[in-house]
DNA sequence: CCCAGGTGAGACATGAATGTCTCACCTGGG
DNA sequence: CCCAGGTGAGACATTCATGTCTCACCTGGG
C-alpha cells in the first residue's frame, strides 16, 4: 500500500514531529536527535524514517516557518486600510508562529550558507513593503528606514517570544506590547 | 618568572583572544576551537592555554559581556537627568558591546543551567530600575512593563547589531534607531 | 490464522570536535 | 653564549552526535 504514494498517516506524524521538534528546538537548540525523538513520542530509528538527518529536520522546520509566515501575512491582508491596523492584524497572526520563528533566527547557519530560502526574502519584502506603504500614506515616520522595521519587528517578536517563554511576560499581551512599542514607543503622550 | 604571578603580556594576550573571539563567535556561533584560535592568530595549542576548554571561553566571554555591560550602566549614570536621556546614553554608551551581547543573548544554554550568573539579574534589575523611574517620573507609558521594555531593548540591540553586521542597516544610525524606535515608536506624530 | 508493513530497541561504524600530550623552535634575558 | 619559558605543529585518545543497520514485536487487514 505504501508504494502507491505516502500513507495517510504519514503527513499527520509528520507534521506532530515536526510541531514537537519546534516546540522542543525553541527551548533547547542544541536538543540532539534523540532529544527531538522522544519529545515527538517516537524512537530516534523512525525519526529517521521521516527526516534523512537533522539538517533536513532543520530545513523542514525552515520551510514550515517560511509556511505559517506566509500563511500568517495572507491571512493579515496588508494591502488593505490603514498601515497601522495591517501591522497589528500581522502581529496577531504571527504570535503561534513566533517560538519557531525565533528558533529560526537564531539559527544563522541557515543565512550563511550561499543558498539561502528565497522564501525569507519574499517574506522581508512583503514586510518592507508594508512599512513603506506606512510612511507613504504619512502614518509612519520616515527616519526610520523599512528594513530597519522589518528587523526590529523580527527581534521584537523574538523577544516576546522568548520572555514569555521563561514566563516574565504573559503570553496575554503579547500581541499589545509588541504592537504598542513597535509602533507607540515608551514614551508616554498627552494627545489621545 | 612566570610563576611569580601571570606574566604582563598575559592579560592583554587573553584579551585580545577574547575580542576575536566574541568578533568571530558574533558572526559564527558554531565555530570550532581551532577557527577561534586561528582568528586570534594564536595556535590552538595556545588557545588551550589561555582557556581550558571551549566551556570556560564561554564563560569569559559572558563574563566579559557582563563587565562590559556593567560598565556601560555606569557611564550612561542611569540616575541623572530625564530617565529618556538616560536610555539614549545607555544605548550609545553599549553600542560598542552589542555584538558580543547578541551572541551571548542566543546562547540560551547558558541560562538553562541551574546557577546562572548573576550578572545577568544584576544588568536586568538595573535596566527595568531605569524604566520604573521612566514611568514613576511621568516620562513612559505605564501600559508596557518595565520587564518588557528590559526585554524589548535586549531584542532590539541584538537585531541592530546583527543587521549592522549583515550590512542591512548602517552601522552610523546604529543608537539612533534603537532609540527612536523604543521611545518613539514607528507612528508620525504632529507635536515637536 | 497469517503476514506485510511500521515501529522500537539497540548494536555498530563514522566523523567531527575536543582535550591532552610531546617535541622542535625561537626568542629574550642573564 | 646558554637556557628558561612560551609557542606552533601535530600526533593521539576520547567523547558524543549522527547515520545505518538488524532484529523482534505487534497490529491490522486479508
Amino acid at each position: 500500500m505504501s508504494h502507491l504514494g505516502y500513507p495517510c498517516l504519514m503527513a499527520l506524524d509528520r507534521d506532530h514531529v515536526l510541531r514537537s521538534a519546534a516546540a522542543l528546538l525553541t527551548r533547547k537548540s542544541t536538543a540532539t536527535m534523540d532529544e527531538v525523538a522522544r519529545a515527538a513520542g517516537i524512537s530516534r530509528a523512525t525519526l529517521h524514517r521521516h527526516f534523512a538527518g537533522r539538517d533536513a529536520l532543520v530545513r523542514a522546520l525552515e520551510a514550515l516557518g517560511i509556511e505559517e509566515c506566509e500563511a500568517a501575512l495572507d491571512a493579515a491582508r496588508l494591502d488593505e486600510g490603514p498601515a497601522t491596523d495591517a501591522v497589528h492584524r500581522l502581529v496577531r497572526e504571527i504570535e503561534p508562529a513566533a517560538g519557531l520563528l525565533a528558533f529560526l533566527y537564531t539559527e544563522n547557519q541557515l543565512f550563511e550558507g550561499e543558498e539561502q530560502n528565497q522564501g525569507w526574502t519574499r517574506i522581508d519584502d512583503r514586510v518592507a513593503g508594508l512599512f513603506r506603504r506606512g510612511q507613504r500614506s504619512g502614518e509612519f515616520r520616515i527616519d526610520l528606514t523599512p528594513a530597519w522595521l522589518t528587523e526590529a519587528l523580527y527581534g521584537l517578536l523574538a523577544s516576546a517570544a522568548w520572555a514569555v517563554s521563561e514566563g516574565r511576560v504573559a503570553r496575554k499581551d503579547f500581541t499589545h506590547m509588541i504592537v504598542e512599542l513597535l509602533l507607540g514607543g515608551a514614551l508616554r503622550r498627552e494627545e489621545s
